[in-house]
DNA sequence: CGCTTTATTGAGGGCGGTCAAAGAGCGTGG
DNA sequence: CCACGCTCTTTGACCGCCCTCAATAAAGCG
């Protein structure tokens, strides 16, 4: 089970949003958990009562059908909200993709606060549904090629455009984000790198050598 | 373009939320707007200070790539909310798939009321969230024969469980909300019919001739 | 270093896509 | 009412992308 984590011990990572002062003074109102690498942070048809944050570490929202088939909603690195993605009830899981630690604070506090935190609650619901929505176009149309590229470059782009790109993840979590099996997966990361468009150090680090490449492979989306 | 509405003549049909007295007292605000088959209501990258209602018809939101394929993002039909879907720009269009009447108003309406209506937004982007994650689930996991029957039951329940339902959309829009071929949903509507599932009276409308059957192939999902 | 887990690579098959043609639906006008 | 032409849908034949199955290689981890 997660454990209790020293508060002060935890580094806070900046925030991606356009006011981050109600976020961040939001935050210190919740509860630090640590948690292990596949714990599971909440289970699909829980209550939805809590709001969570990424400290340190990475999550996955997943959805397993009858016969073992998994989807991956979406992943969330350090600084990310997740949580919030539906109504009374979870319709995906949440798991610690490697050991991580979130930061838990009631929804009721954004809900009944009123005015501020609530608008901060509907502005982060309205980014996850922009991140689905990229992530149906994603899988309903673009090429098993086309979906690992998109996805090395939204890694990339999100590591503040850096060209060298730690994988939170391993191949089966990237597989089942984006539609694929892990075979494909892997032979579109070996034809990614003989065609020189990016290069990967070790299995779970990686190099763009070709951001014009990458982004065209990503984007054909206008 | 778009044709002035008498609003006296326009149906309010009931709306599916859990309180829909604000919502009713909300739209009284609203400008009523009929829109031809295939005409466009919003356009994408445009700004999104609008919000919508379907009170006649059935709407689509699509995004289109550079080489032409398209993905349908989500279907609206009388009493749906729709074009809350993002943040200040509209990452996808939305078309009349027929002829339509739609209510618009200002979104700054919602955000700006306080309390009430805020929640209310919230709320109905919410529930987009877990539309466009079933959606997810559907692209990434399931097989052209589950798409097409999902997408039928999913049909079904909206007018009320009934065993006789109306498609608004021609198969073109359907394939294109599956991440399929119009060709592949042809052959699964076909074979769905001779499996004794489903039974077309017209291409324009089918019977639920087996629920169970239908259920099961619809939600292998938990 | 040995064991387990994870990733890569290869060979072959199947689901869904592509291309093509025939059929059905439907509005328009004779 | 039927003829005509257009669009949409269905069906068939074939192909290719991705999946499946299997073996090897690499990476964690004690």
């Amino acid at each position: 089970m997660a454990l209790a984590y020293d508060y002060n011990e935890v580094h806070f990572p900046p925030i991606r949003q356009r006011n981050s002062e109600p976020v961040n003074a939001l935050f210190r109102m919740g509860l630090t958990m640590a948690f292990a690498k596949d714990e599971e942070i909440y289970g699909q048809d829980e209550s939805a009562d809590l709001i969570y944050r990424v400290l340190e570490g990475a999550v996955r929202t997943t959805r397993v059908m009858a016969d073992g088939r998994r989807q991956i909603g979406e992943f969330y690195l350090a600084g990310d909200l997740f949580g919030l993605e539906t109504g009374p009830r979870h319709r995906f899981s949440a798991e610690a993709v490697r050991d991580s630690v979130i930061l838990v604070i009631k929804a009721s506090v954004l809900r009944s606060s009123g005015g501020e935190f609530e608008r901060l609650g509907w502005e982060a619901t309205r980014q996850e549904l922009e991140r689905a929505q990229e992530h149906v176009l994603l899988l309903g149309r673009k090429t098993a090629c086309e979906r690992v590229a998109s996805f090395l470059k939204g890694l990339s782009d999100k590591s503040g455009g850096d060209l060298v790109v730690d994988l939170p993840m391993g191949r089966q979590d990237m597989a089942d984000y984006l539609g694929l099996t892990i075979e494909t997966v892997s032979r579109m990361l070996s034809q990614l790198q003989s065609g020189r468009i990016v290069s990967f150090c070790t299995t779970r680090r990686f190099r763009v050598v070709n951001p014009e490449g990458l982004a065209r492979l990503a984007d054909q989306a206008q």
